[in-house]
RNA sequence: CGGGGUGUGGCUCAGUUGGCUAGAGCACCGCGUUUGGGACGCGGGGGUCGUCGGUUCGAGUCCGACCACCCCGACCA
C-alpha cells in the first residue's frame, strides 16, 4: 500500500479528549476515529490490525472445534424475559422501543438456537462462536478502546451433557486462550475472578500493565493469581499454593471465561436426552475476548515515546518502506515486495521531509523499517532497522527481499 | 447517577476590566527554496465562538438552562 493513497492522517498533537495511551497513539497514528464517548471507528490502518487479531482468534477457535456463526444485534424482549435478564441488565442494555434491545452478550440467543436443534447427548459436546459488535451502556466509557459502549468481541458458548465434559473443554479453551494471546504478543495471567453478571466464579486473562483498571494478586513464583474483587488475600501474604510472596499488580482484562452451569439451559428449557433416555439440562460455558480491547492492550504495553511498537503478528504492515530523495530503486523494491506478498507500507510521498517520514514510521509502528535514499544507496543499498531498536544496517538490495521473506 | 473541569477553523490552543473586520501554530491550496529526525519564504481558502434563551447601545467575554467531552467516585456481563 502506498502511503500517498491510504487514508492515514497522522497528527502531532495529542487529542484533547484522548484519555489514555491507546486512544492517543491510535488516534494520532490514524488507526481510529472517535465518534462519541466509548465509540470509535476503525480506519483502514486500524482495521488491518483488527483483522490480524481476528484471524488469529478465529484460527484457534476453529482448532478446538468452535463453529463460527453470526447472531444478532437486535434482541427480542421475550427471549430475555425467559432467562430473567430483561430487567436485570436494563442498565447496560440499550433499548430500542419497548420490546427490543441491543445485545450486550448472547447467552439467550445461542441457547435459543441450540434448544431448537439439539435434543440428544449424541450431538454434544458442541461449541459455537461469533465475532461481532456488542453494545453496553457503560455509565462511564473511558480509556479509549479499553472500555467502550460499542466494541468488537469474540464470544463462544459451549454445550455439554455433564459437568466433567464441560470442565475438560473449559480447560482446553483456557489453554487455547493463552496461546492466542501469546501469538498476539501479550503475556497474560490466568486469574480467578468473580462471575460478574453470572454470579459464579470465572477466570480472566489479565495483562499486567500500570494503566490497567483491574488489580490482581499474583504469586512471585508460581502461577497463582486472583482478582482483588474476590480475593481474601492482600499484597505481602503467603501464596496459598506454593508459600511464596503475593504481590498486587494493575492489569487489563482481555479475556474472560465462565462456567454457566445450567443457568440458561434450565431457565430457557434447553434439554437433551442422555444415554439412559433421561431428560437433562445442558451444561454450558461461555468464553469471551474483547478484540478491540486486545488491540488497545497491545498499544498500552508496547509503545515508546515515539509511537506504537506492534508485534509482527498484528502489525498493520510488516514493512514500512521509506523513499527519500525520490528514487526509482525504492519503487522497484516496493513492486517486488508486493509481488512476493510481503505486506508493505510504502512512504512514496514527495515534498515530505525525511524527519517527518521517520516520525510517521515510528508512530505507526511497523516492525521493520527500510530506507532507500541517495545516502543508503551510496553506502551499498538499503538501510534496515527494527522498530524499537536503535541499530540499523545497510543491506544490498539484491539480498533485501529474501531477508524480508522469512 | 453524584462531585469537579472544559467547549473558539480539520487538530492543539490564545483571546485583557464586555468594544467595532475573532487570532496563532499544525494541517490544507498555489509558487519558490529545501530534503537523514516532525524545514523555510511569499500568497491563499476555511469560523453559526457547543445549543437555546437572557442582560446590554454592544456578548467569544456576563447570567440561566440544556447538550457534549474529560477527571474523581459509584458501576463494570
Amino acid at each position: 500500500m502506498k502511503r500517498s493513497q491510504i487514508l492515514i492522517k497522522t497528527q502531532k498533537e495529542i487529542p484533547a479528549d484522548a484519555d489514555s495511551i491507546n486512544a492517543s497513539l491510535l488516534t494520532r497514528g490514524g488507526f481510529i476515529q472517535k465518534e462519541m464517548a466509548g465509540v470509535y471507528a476503525l480506519l483502514p490502518l486500524g482495521l488491518r490490525v483488527y483483522r490480524k487479531i481476528e484471524n488469529i482468534i478465529r484460527e484457534e477457535m476453529n482448532t478446538i472445534g468452535g463453529q463460527e456463526l453470526l447472531m444478532n444485534v437486535l434482541q427480542p424482549k421475550v427471549l430475555w424475559e425467559e432467562s430473567g435478564r430483561w430487567g436485570k441488565v436494563a442498565d447496560v442494555m440499550y433499548r430500542v422501543g419497548t420490546d427490543v434491545g441491543l445485545a450486550p452478550t448472547h447467552e439467550e440467543q445461542i441457547t435459543d438456537i441450540v434448544r431448537r436443534r439439539i435434543s440428544s447427548y449424541k450431538d454434544l459436546p458442541a461449541a459455537y462462536y461469533q465475532i461481532q459488535v456488542k453494545f453496553r451502556n457503560e455509565p462511564r466509557a473511558k480509556s479509549g478502546l479499553l472500555r467502550g459502549r460499542e466494541f468488537l468481541m469474540k464470544d463462544m458458548y459451549s454445550f455439554h451433557e455433564n459437568e466433567d465434559d464441560f470442565k475438560a473443554y473449559y480447560d482446553k479453551v483456557a489453554e487455547t486462550y493463552k496461546k492466542i494471546f501469546s501469538r498476539i504478543g501479550l503475556e497474560t495471567k490466568y486469574v480467578k475472578a468473580s462471575g460478574g453478571m453470572f454470579g459464579d466464579t470465572s477466570n480472566e486473562f489479565q495483562v499486567i500493565c500500570p494503566t490497567g483498571e483491574d488489580v490482581i494478586l499474583i504469586c512471585e513464583k508460581c502461577d497463582f493469581a486472583e482478582n482483588t474483587e474476590i480475593s481474601k488475600l492482600k499484597s505481602g501474604d503467603k501464596c496459598p499454593k506454593c508459600g511464596s510472596s503475593i504481590k498486587s499488580e494493575k492489569a487489563i482484562e482481555i479475556g474472560n471465561i465462565f462456567p454457566l452451569g445450567d443457568k440458561y439451559s434450565k431457565s430457557m428449557n434447553a434439554k437433551i436426552l442422555d444415554a439412559d433416555g433421561k431428560e437433562v439440562a445442558m451444561i454450558m460455558g461461555c468464553y469471551g475476548i474483547g478484540l478491540t480491547r486486545v488491540m488497545a492492550a497491545v498499544v498500552e504495553v508496547s509503545h515508546d515515546n515515539n509511537g506504537i511498537v506492534w508485534p509482527e503478528s498484528v502489525a498493520p504492515f510488516k514493512v514500512n518502506l521509506i523513499s527519500l530523495n525520490k528514487n526509482s530503486e525504492a519503487d522497484k523494491v516496493y513492486e517486488e515486495l508486493i509481488r512476493r506478498n510481503i505486506e508493505v507500507l510504502y512512504d512514496d510521498r514527495d515534498e515530505i521531509t525525511a524527519g517527518e517520514k521517520f516520525a510517521d514510521a515510528d508512530l505507526i509502528g511497523c516492525p521493520i523499517r527500510i530506507i532507500i535514499s541517495e545516502k543508503s544507496l551510496a553506502s551499498g543499498g538499503a538501510e534496515i532497522s527494527k522498530r524499537g531498536s536503535q541499530d540499523s544496517e545497510i543491506i544490498r538490495i539484491s539480498k533485501l527481499i529474501n531477508k524480508l521473506a522469512n
